[in-house]
RNA sequence: CGGGGUGUAGCGCAGUCCGGUAGCGCGCUUGCUUUGGGAGCAAGAUGUCGGGGGUUCGAAUCCCUCCACCCCGACCA
């Protein structure tokens, strides 16, 4: 490709709306312009990356037996009445009418279309195992698009659903894809990890989730650097930090602490360590009869270690809170409690609530929480001494880092990530809601079990970018930049020696195969470098007279601090090595 | 959806408080000079001041209203 031909589109200040670094690099570089909230055209040159991820995806989906096709954006309401999608799922999901006034929507994700296919066109067990995916444009409808292409509205992902016969099948299935997903991200060339996820609402216990490591990640992944323990925050099980719970050896005081309503300000006051201290939480239930008709209000004390936060994901599958709970008001605290919060505790209730402890509140002695009362906080609180035992002794909180892994071989780091890929065992959820059935060895019809593998394609050059830059501009891996290599001529126009060597350079490079770009836009040099750092091409080669003279060129690394010199007897070659060196050939 | 903020040239911004008919930098066009890290000089082009309504002799500026976009939060099979 010649610069003077192709389309480069770069800008020396960054539009306001954008934020983070890869969301500011992408529009500044000409990879993406912005078209409304949360959807941007992709300019050429980041369409290139795009086209370069999608094949990369494709090429290991195809070699891991999956087969490609293509399923509708716009899809029909029918469809998504038969799982109740069409009800359940919030405005994310875009619905309209068309000109008869029936009803669609933009799918955010394909699991009826493909369900409906399943059931249409896989009659018995013999055609099993199959997984479609497709690579195709998704929409959602997000309250609140943001970071570029991060989280956009419209984006392209690839997903994939896997129909077997029985549960070890789909298990095969879903090891499969893992294999497949940990192969893309590997020739990517990104640094990621593969965490174990909540399961959510469809439950089941195979979920996780490809994380790119980025510190401006939106999520926590936890993993133990001594085993194989890997798990997003949501997930990862907190361990009791104590051994088992001690003799109490202090008595129960009520001791002022005015003003101080959190455990932080409580433990400064009284000269100790805030894992001393309690910390409580206050959630409530509105219970239903068997009617479906309200029934009252459950209230439910939930105690953490005072240096220790409440994790809402573990709290949502507690028995008698997995039907959804919200923090309780003022009013139904002051009711229970006598007290508002600040000052909250387990002892002295005025009217019951179900305490629920974190595994190492349980086995805590001689602690400290609210006295129910204004400015004032028990210190030597003792279980079973000073109040009863918890109701409930439970994982509650988020892990921190330095805890116990939960397989015991080890303690816990915590990195952020970006998710860019997940791998899901679905069940039989959708297969059975709208009788998507083969006939088994037996005669009998059965639904399939069902997975589903999603990667985001569009998410991938941000997270790439998030995880690779600095300040001159993006640093793309080999495998996903626009261009492997960019040759500078230095006095285009003026130097014939110049413009033939980088021609030839350029043929060279072209012939075998590698995807160059000549920078014949007859620009000065430093708006040659400039543009193509803040494009990230990985490699660069300067032709002037300068070193034509003592017949040198120059080579740089993206990440090299200078450049090197190269013969120009055997240029292609050498810059083929070093490509090569890069491209692991 | 709650809270906060911003809309002025392709991009970044000033001007708004205190009303007088729109400006700066980058980019763009032309010419000359320059030529290994975002060149210099000169001459130019480019605006429904987010939309609508109102007040006023006069509105980017004051008032009302709508819209778009951004940030924080909530939400995110």
């Amino acid at each position: 490709m010649r610069a003077s031909q192709y389309f480069v589109s770069t800008l020396k200040e960054a539009p306001s709306d954008a934020e983070i670094a890869s969301h500011k690099l992408m529009l500044r570089a000409g990879l993406i312009r912005k078209v409304a909230a949360g959807i941007y055209t992709y300019m050429p040159m980041g369409l290139r990356v795009i086209r370069k991820v999608e094949n990369i995806v494709r090429e290991e989906m195809d070699r891991a037996g999956a087969m490609e096709l293509a399923m509708p954006m716009v899809q029909p309401a029918e469809l998504w009445q038969e799982t109740g999608r069409w009800d359940k799922m919030g405005e994310e999901l875009l619905r309209f009418k068309d000109r008869h006034a029936r009803d669609f929507a933009l799918q955010p994700t394909s699991e009826e279309v493909v369900t409906d296919i399943a059931r249409q066109e896989l009659k018995s067990y013999r055609q099993l195992p199959k997984n479609f995916y497709q690579i195709q444009t998704k929409f959602r409808d997000e309250r609140r698009p943001r970071f570029g292409v991060m989280r956009g509205r419209e984006f392209t992902m690839k997903d994939a659903y896997s129909f077997d016969r029985d549960v070890e099948g789909a298990g095969r299935s879903y090891d499969i894809m893992y294999a497949a997903y940990s192969r893309i991200f590997d020739r990517l060339g990104l640094a990621y990890r593969a965490v174990a996820a909540d399961t959510g609402a469809i439950g089941g216990d195979r979920s996780h989730e490809f994380q790119v490591i980025a510190d401006t990640g939106e999520d926590a992944i936890v993993y133990c650097p001594q085993s194989d323990y890997a798990a997003n925050i949501e997930l990862a099980e907190a361990v009791s930090l104590l051994a088992g719970r001690v003799a109490p050896a202090a008595a129960l005081t009520r001791t002022p602490t005015p003003g101080k309503a959190t455990c932080a300000d409580v433990a400064a006051l009284l000269g100790v360590p805030l894992e001393t201290t309690v910390k409580s939480l206050v959630l409530a239930t509105d219970d239903v009869d068997e009617k479906g008709q309200p029934a009252g209000v459950t209230v439910w004390l939930l105690l953490v270690r005072g240096d220790h936060d409440l994790n809402e994901v573990k709290a949502g599958k507690l028995e008698g809170l997995k039907n959804g709970f919200r923090f309780a008001t003022e009013a139904e605290i002051v009711e229970h409690f006598g007290c508002k919060p600040g000052y909250l505790g387990p002892i002295g209730l005025k009217k019951p609530v179900k305490v629920i402890a974190d595994r190492t509140v349980a086995d805590m002695a001689d602690f400290i929480c609210g006295a129910n009362e204004a400015d004032f906080h028990f210190t030597g609180a003792n279980w079973g001494r000073d109040l009863p035992e918890p109701d409930l002794i439970a994982d509650l909180r988020n892990v921190v880092e330095g805890d116990p892994s939960p397989d015991g071989k080890g303690t816990l780091a915590i990195q952020r990530g970006i998710e860019v890929g997940h791998v899901f065992y679905l069940g039989t959820k959708y297969s059975k809601a709208m009788n998507a059935t083969f006939l088994d060895e037996d005669g009998r019809p059965k639904p399939f079990e069902m997975g589903c593998y999603g990667i985001g394609i569009t998410r991938i050059p941000g997270a790439a970018i998030e995880q690779n830059h600095d300040e001159r501009g993006i640093i793309w891996p080999d495998a996903i930049a626009p261009f492997q290599v960019v040759i500078c001529p230095v006095g285009w126009s003026r130097s014939e020696a110049v413009r033939d060597t980088a021609t030839a350079l350029y043929e060279t490079l072209r012939a075998a195969g590698v995807d160059a770009i000549l920078d014949d836009r007859d620009e000065r040099p430093g708006v040659m470098f400039a543009d193509w750092e803040l494009i990230g091409v990985p490699h660069r080669v300067t032709i002037g007279d300068r070193g034509l003279k003592e017949g040198q060129a120059e080579y740089q690394g993206r990440r090299d601090a200078e450049a090197a010199r190269i013969a120009i007897d055997g240029l292609a070659d050498a810059v083929l090595a070093r490509l090569g060196a890069r491209r692991g050939l």
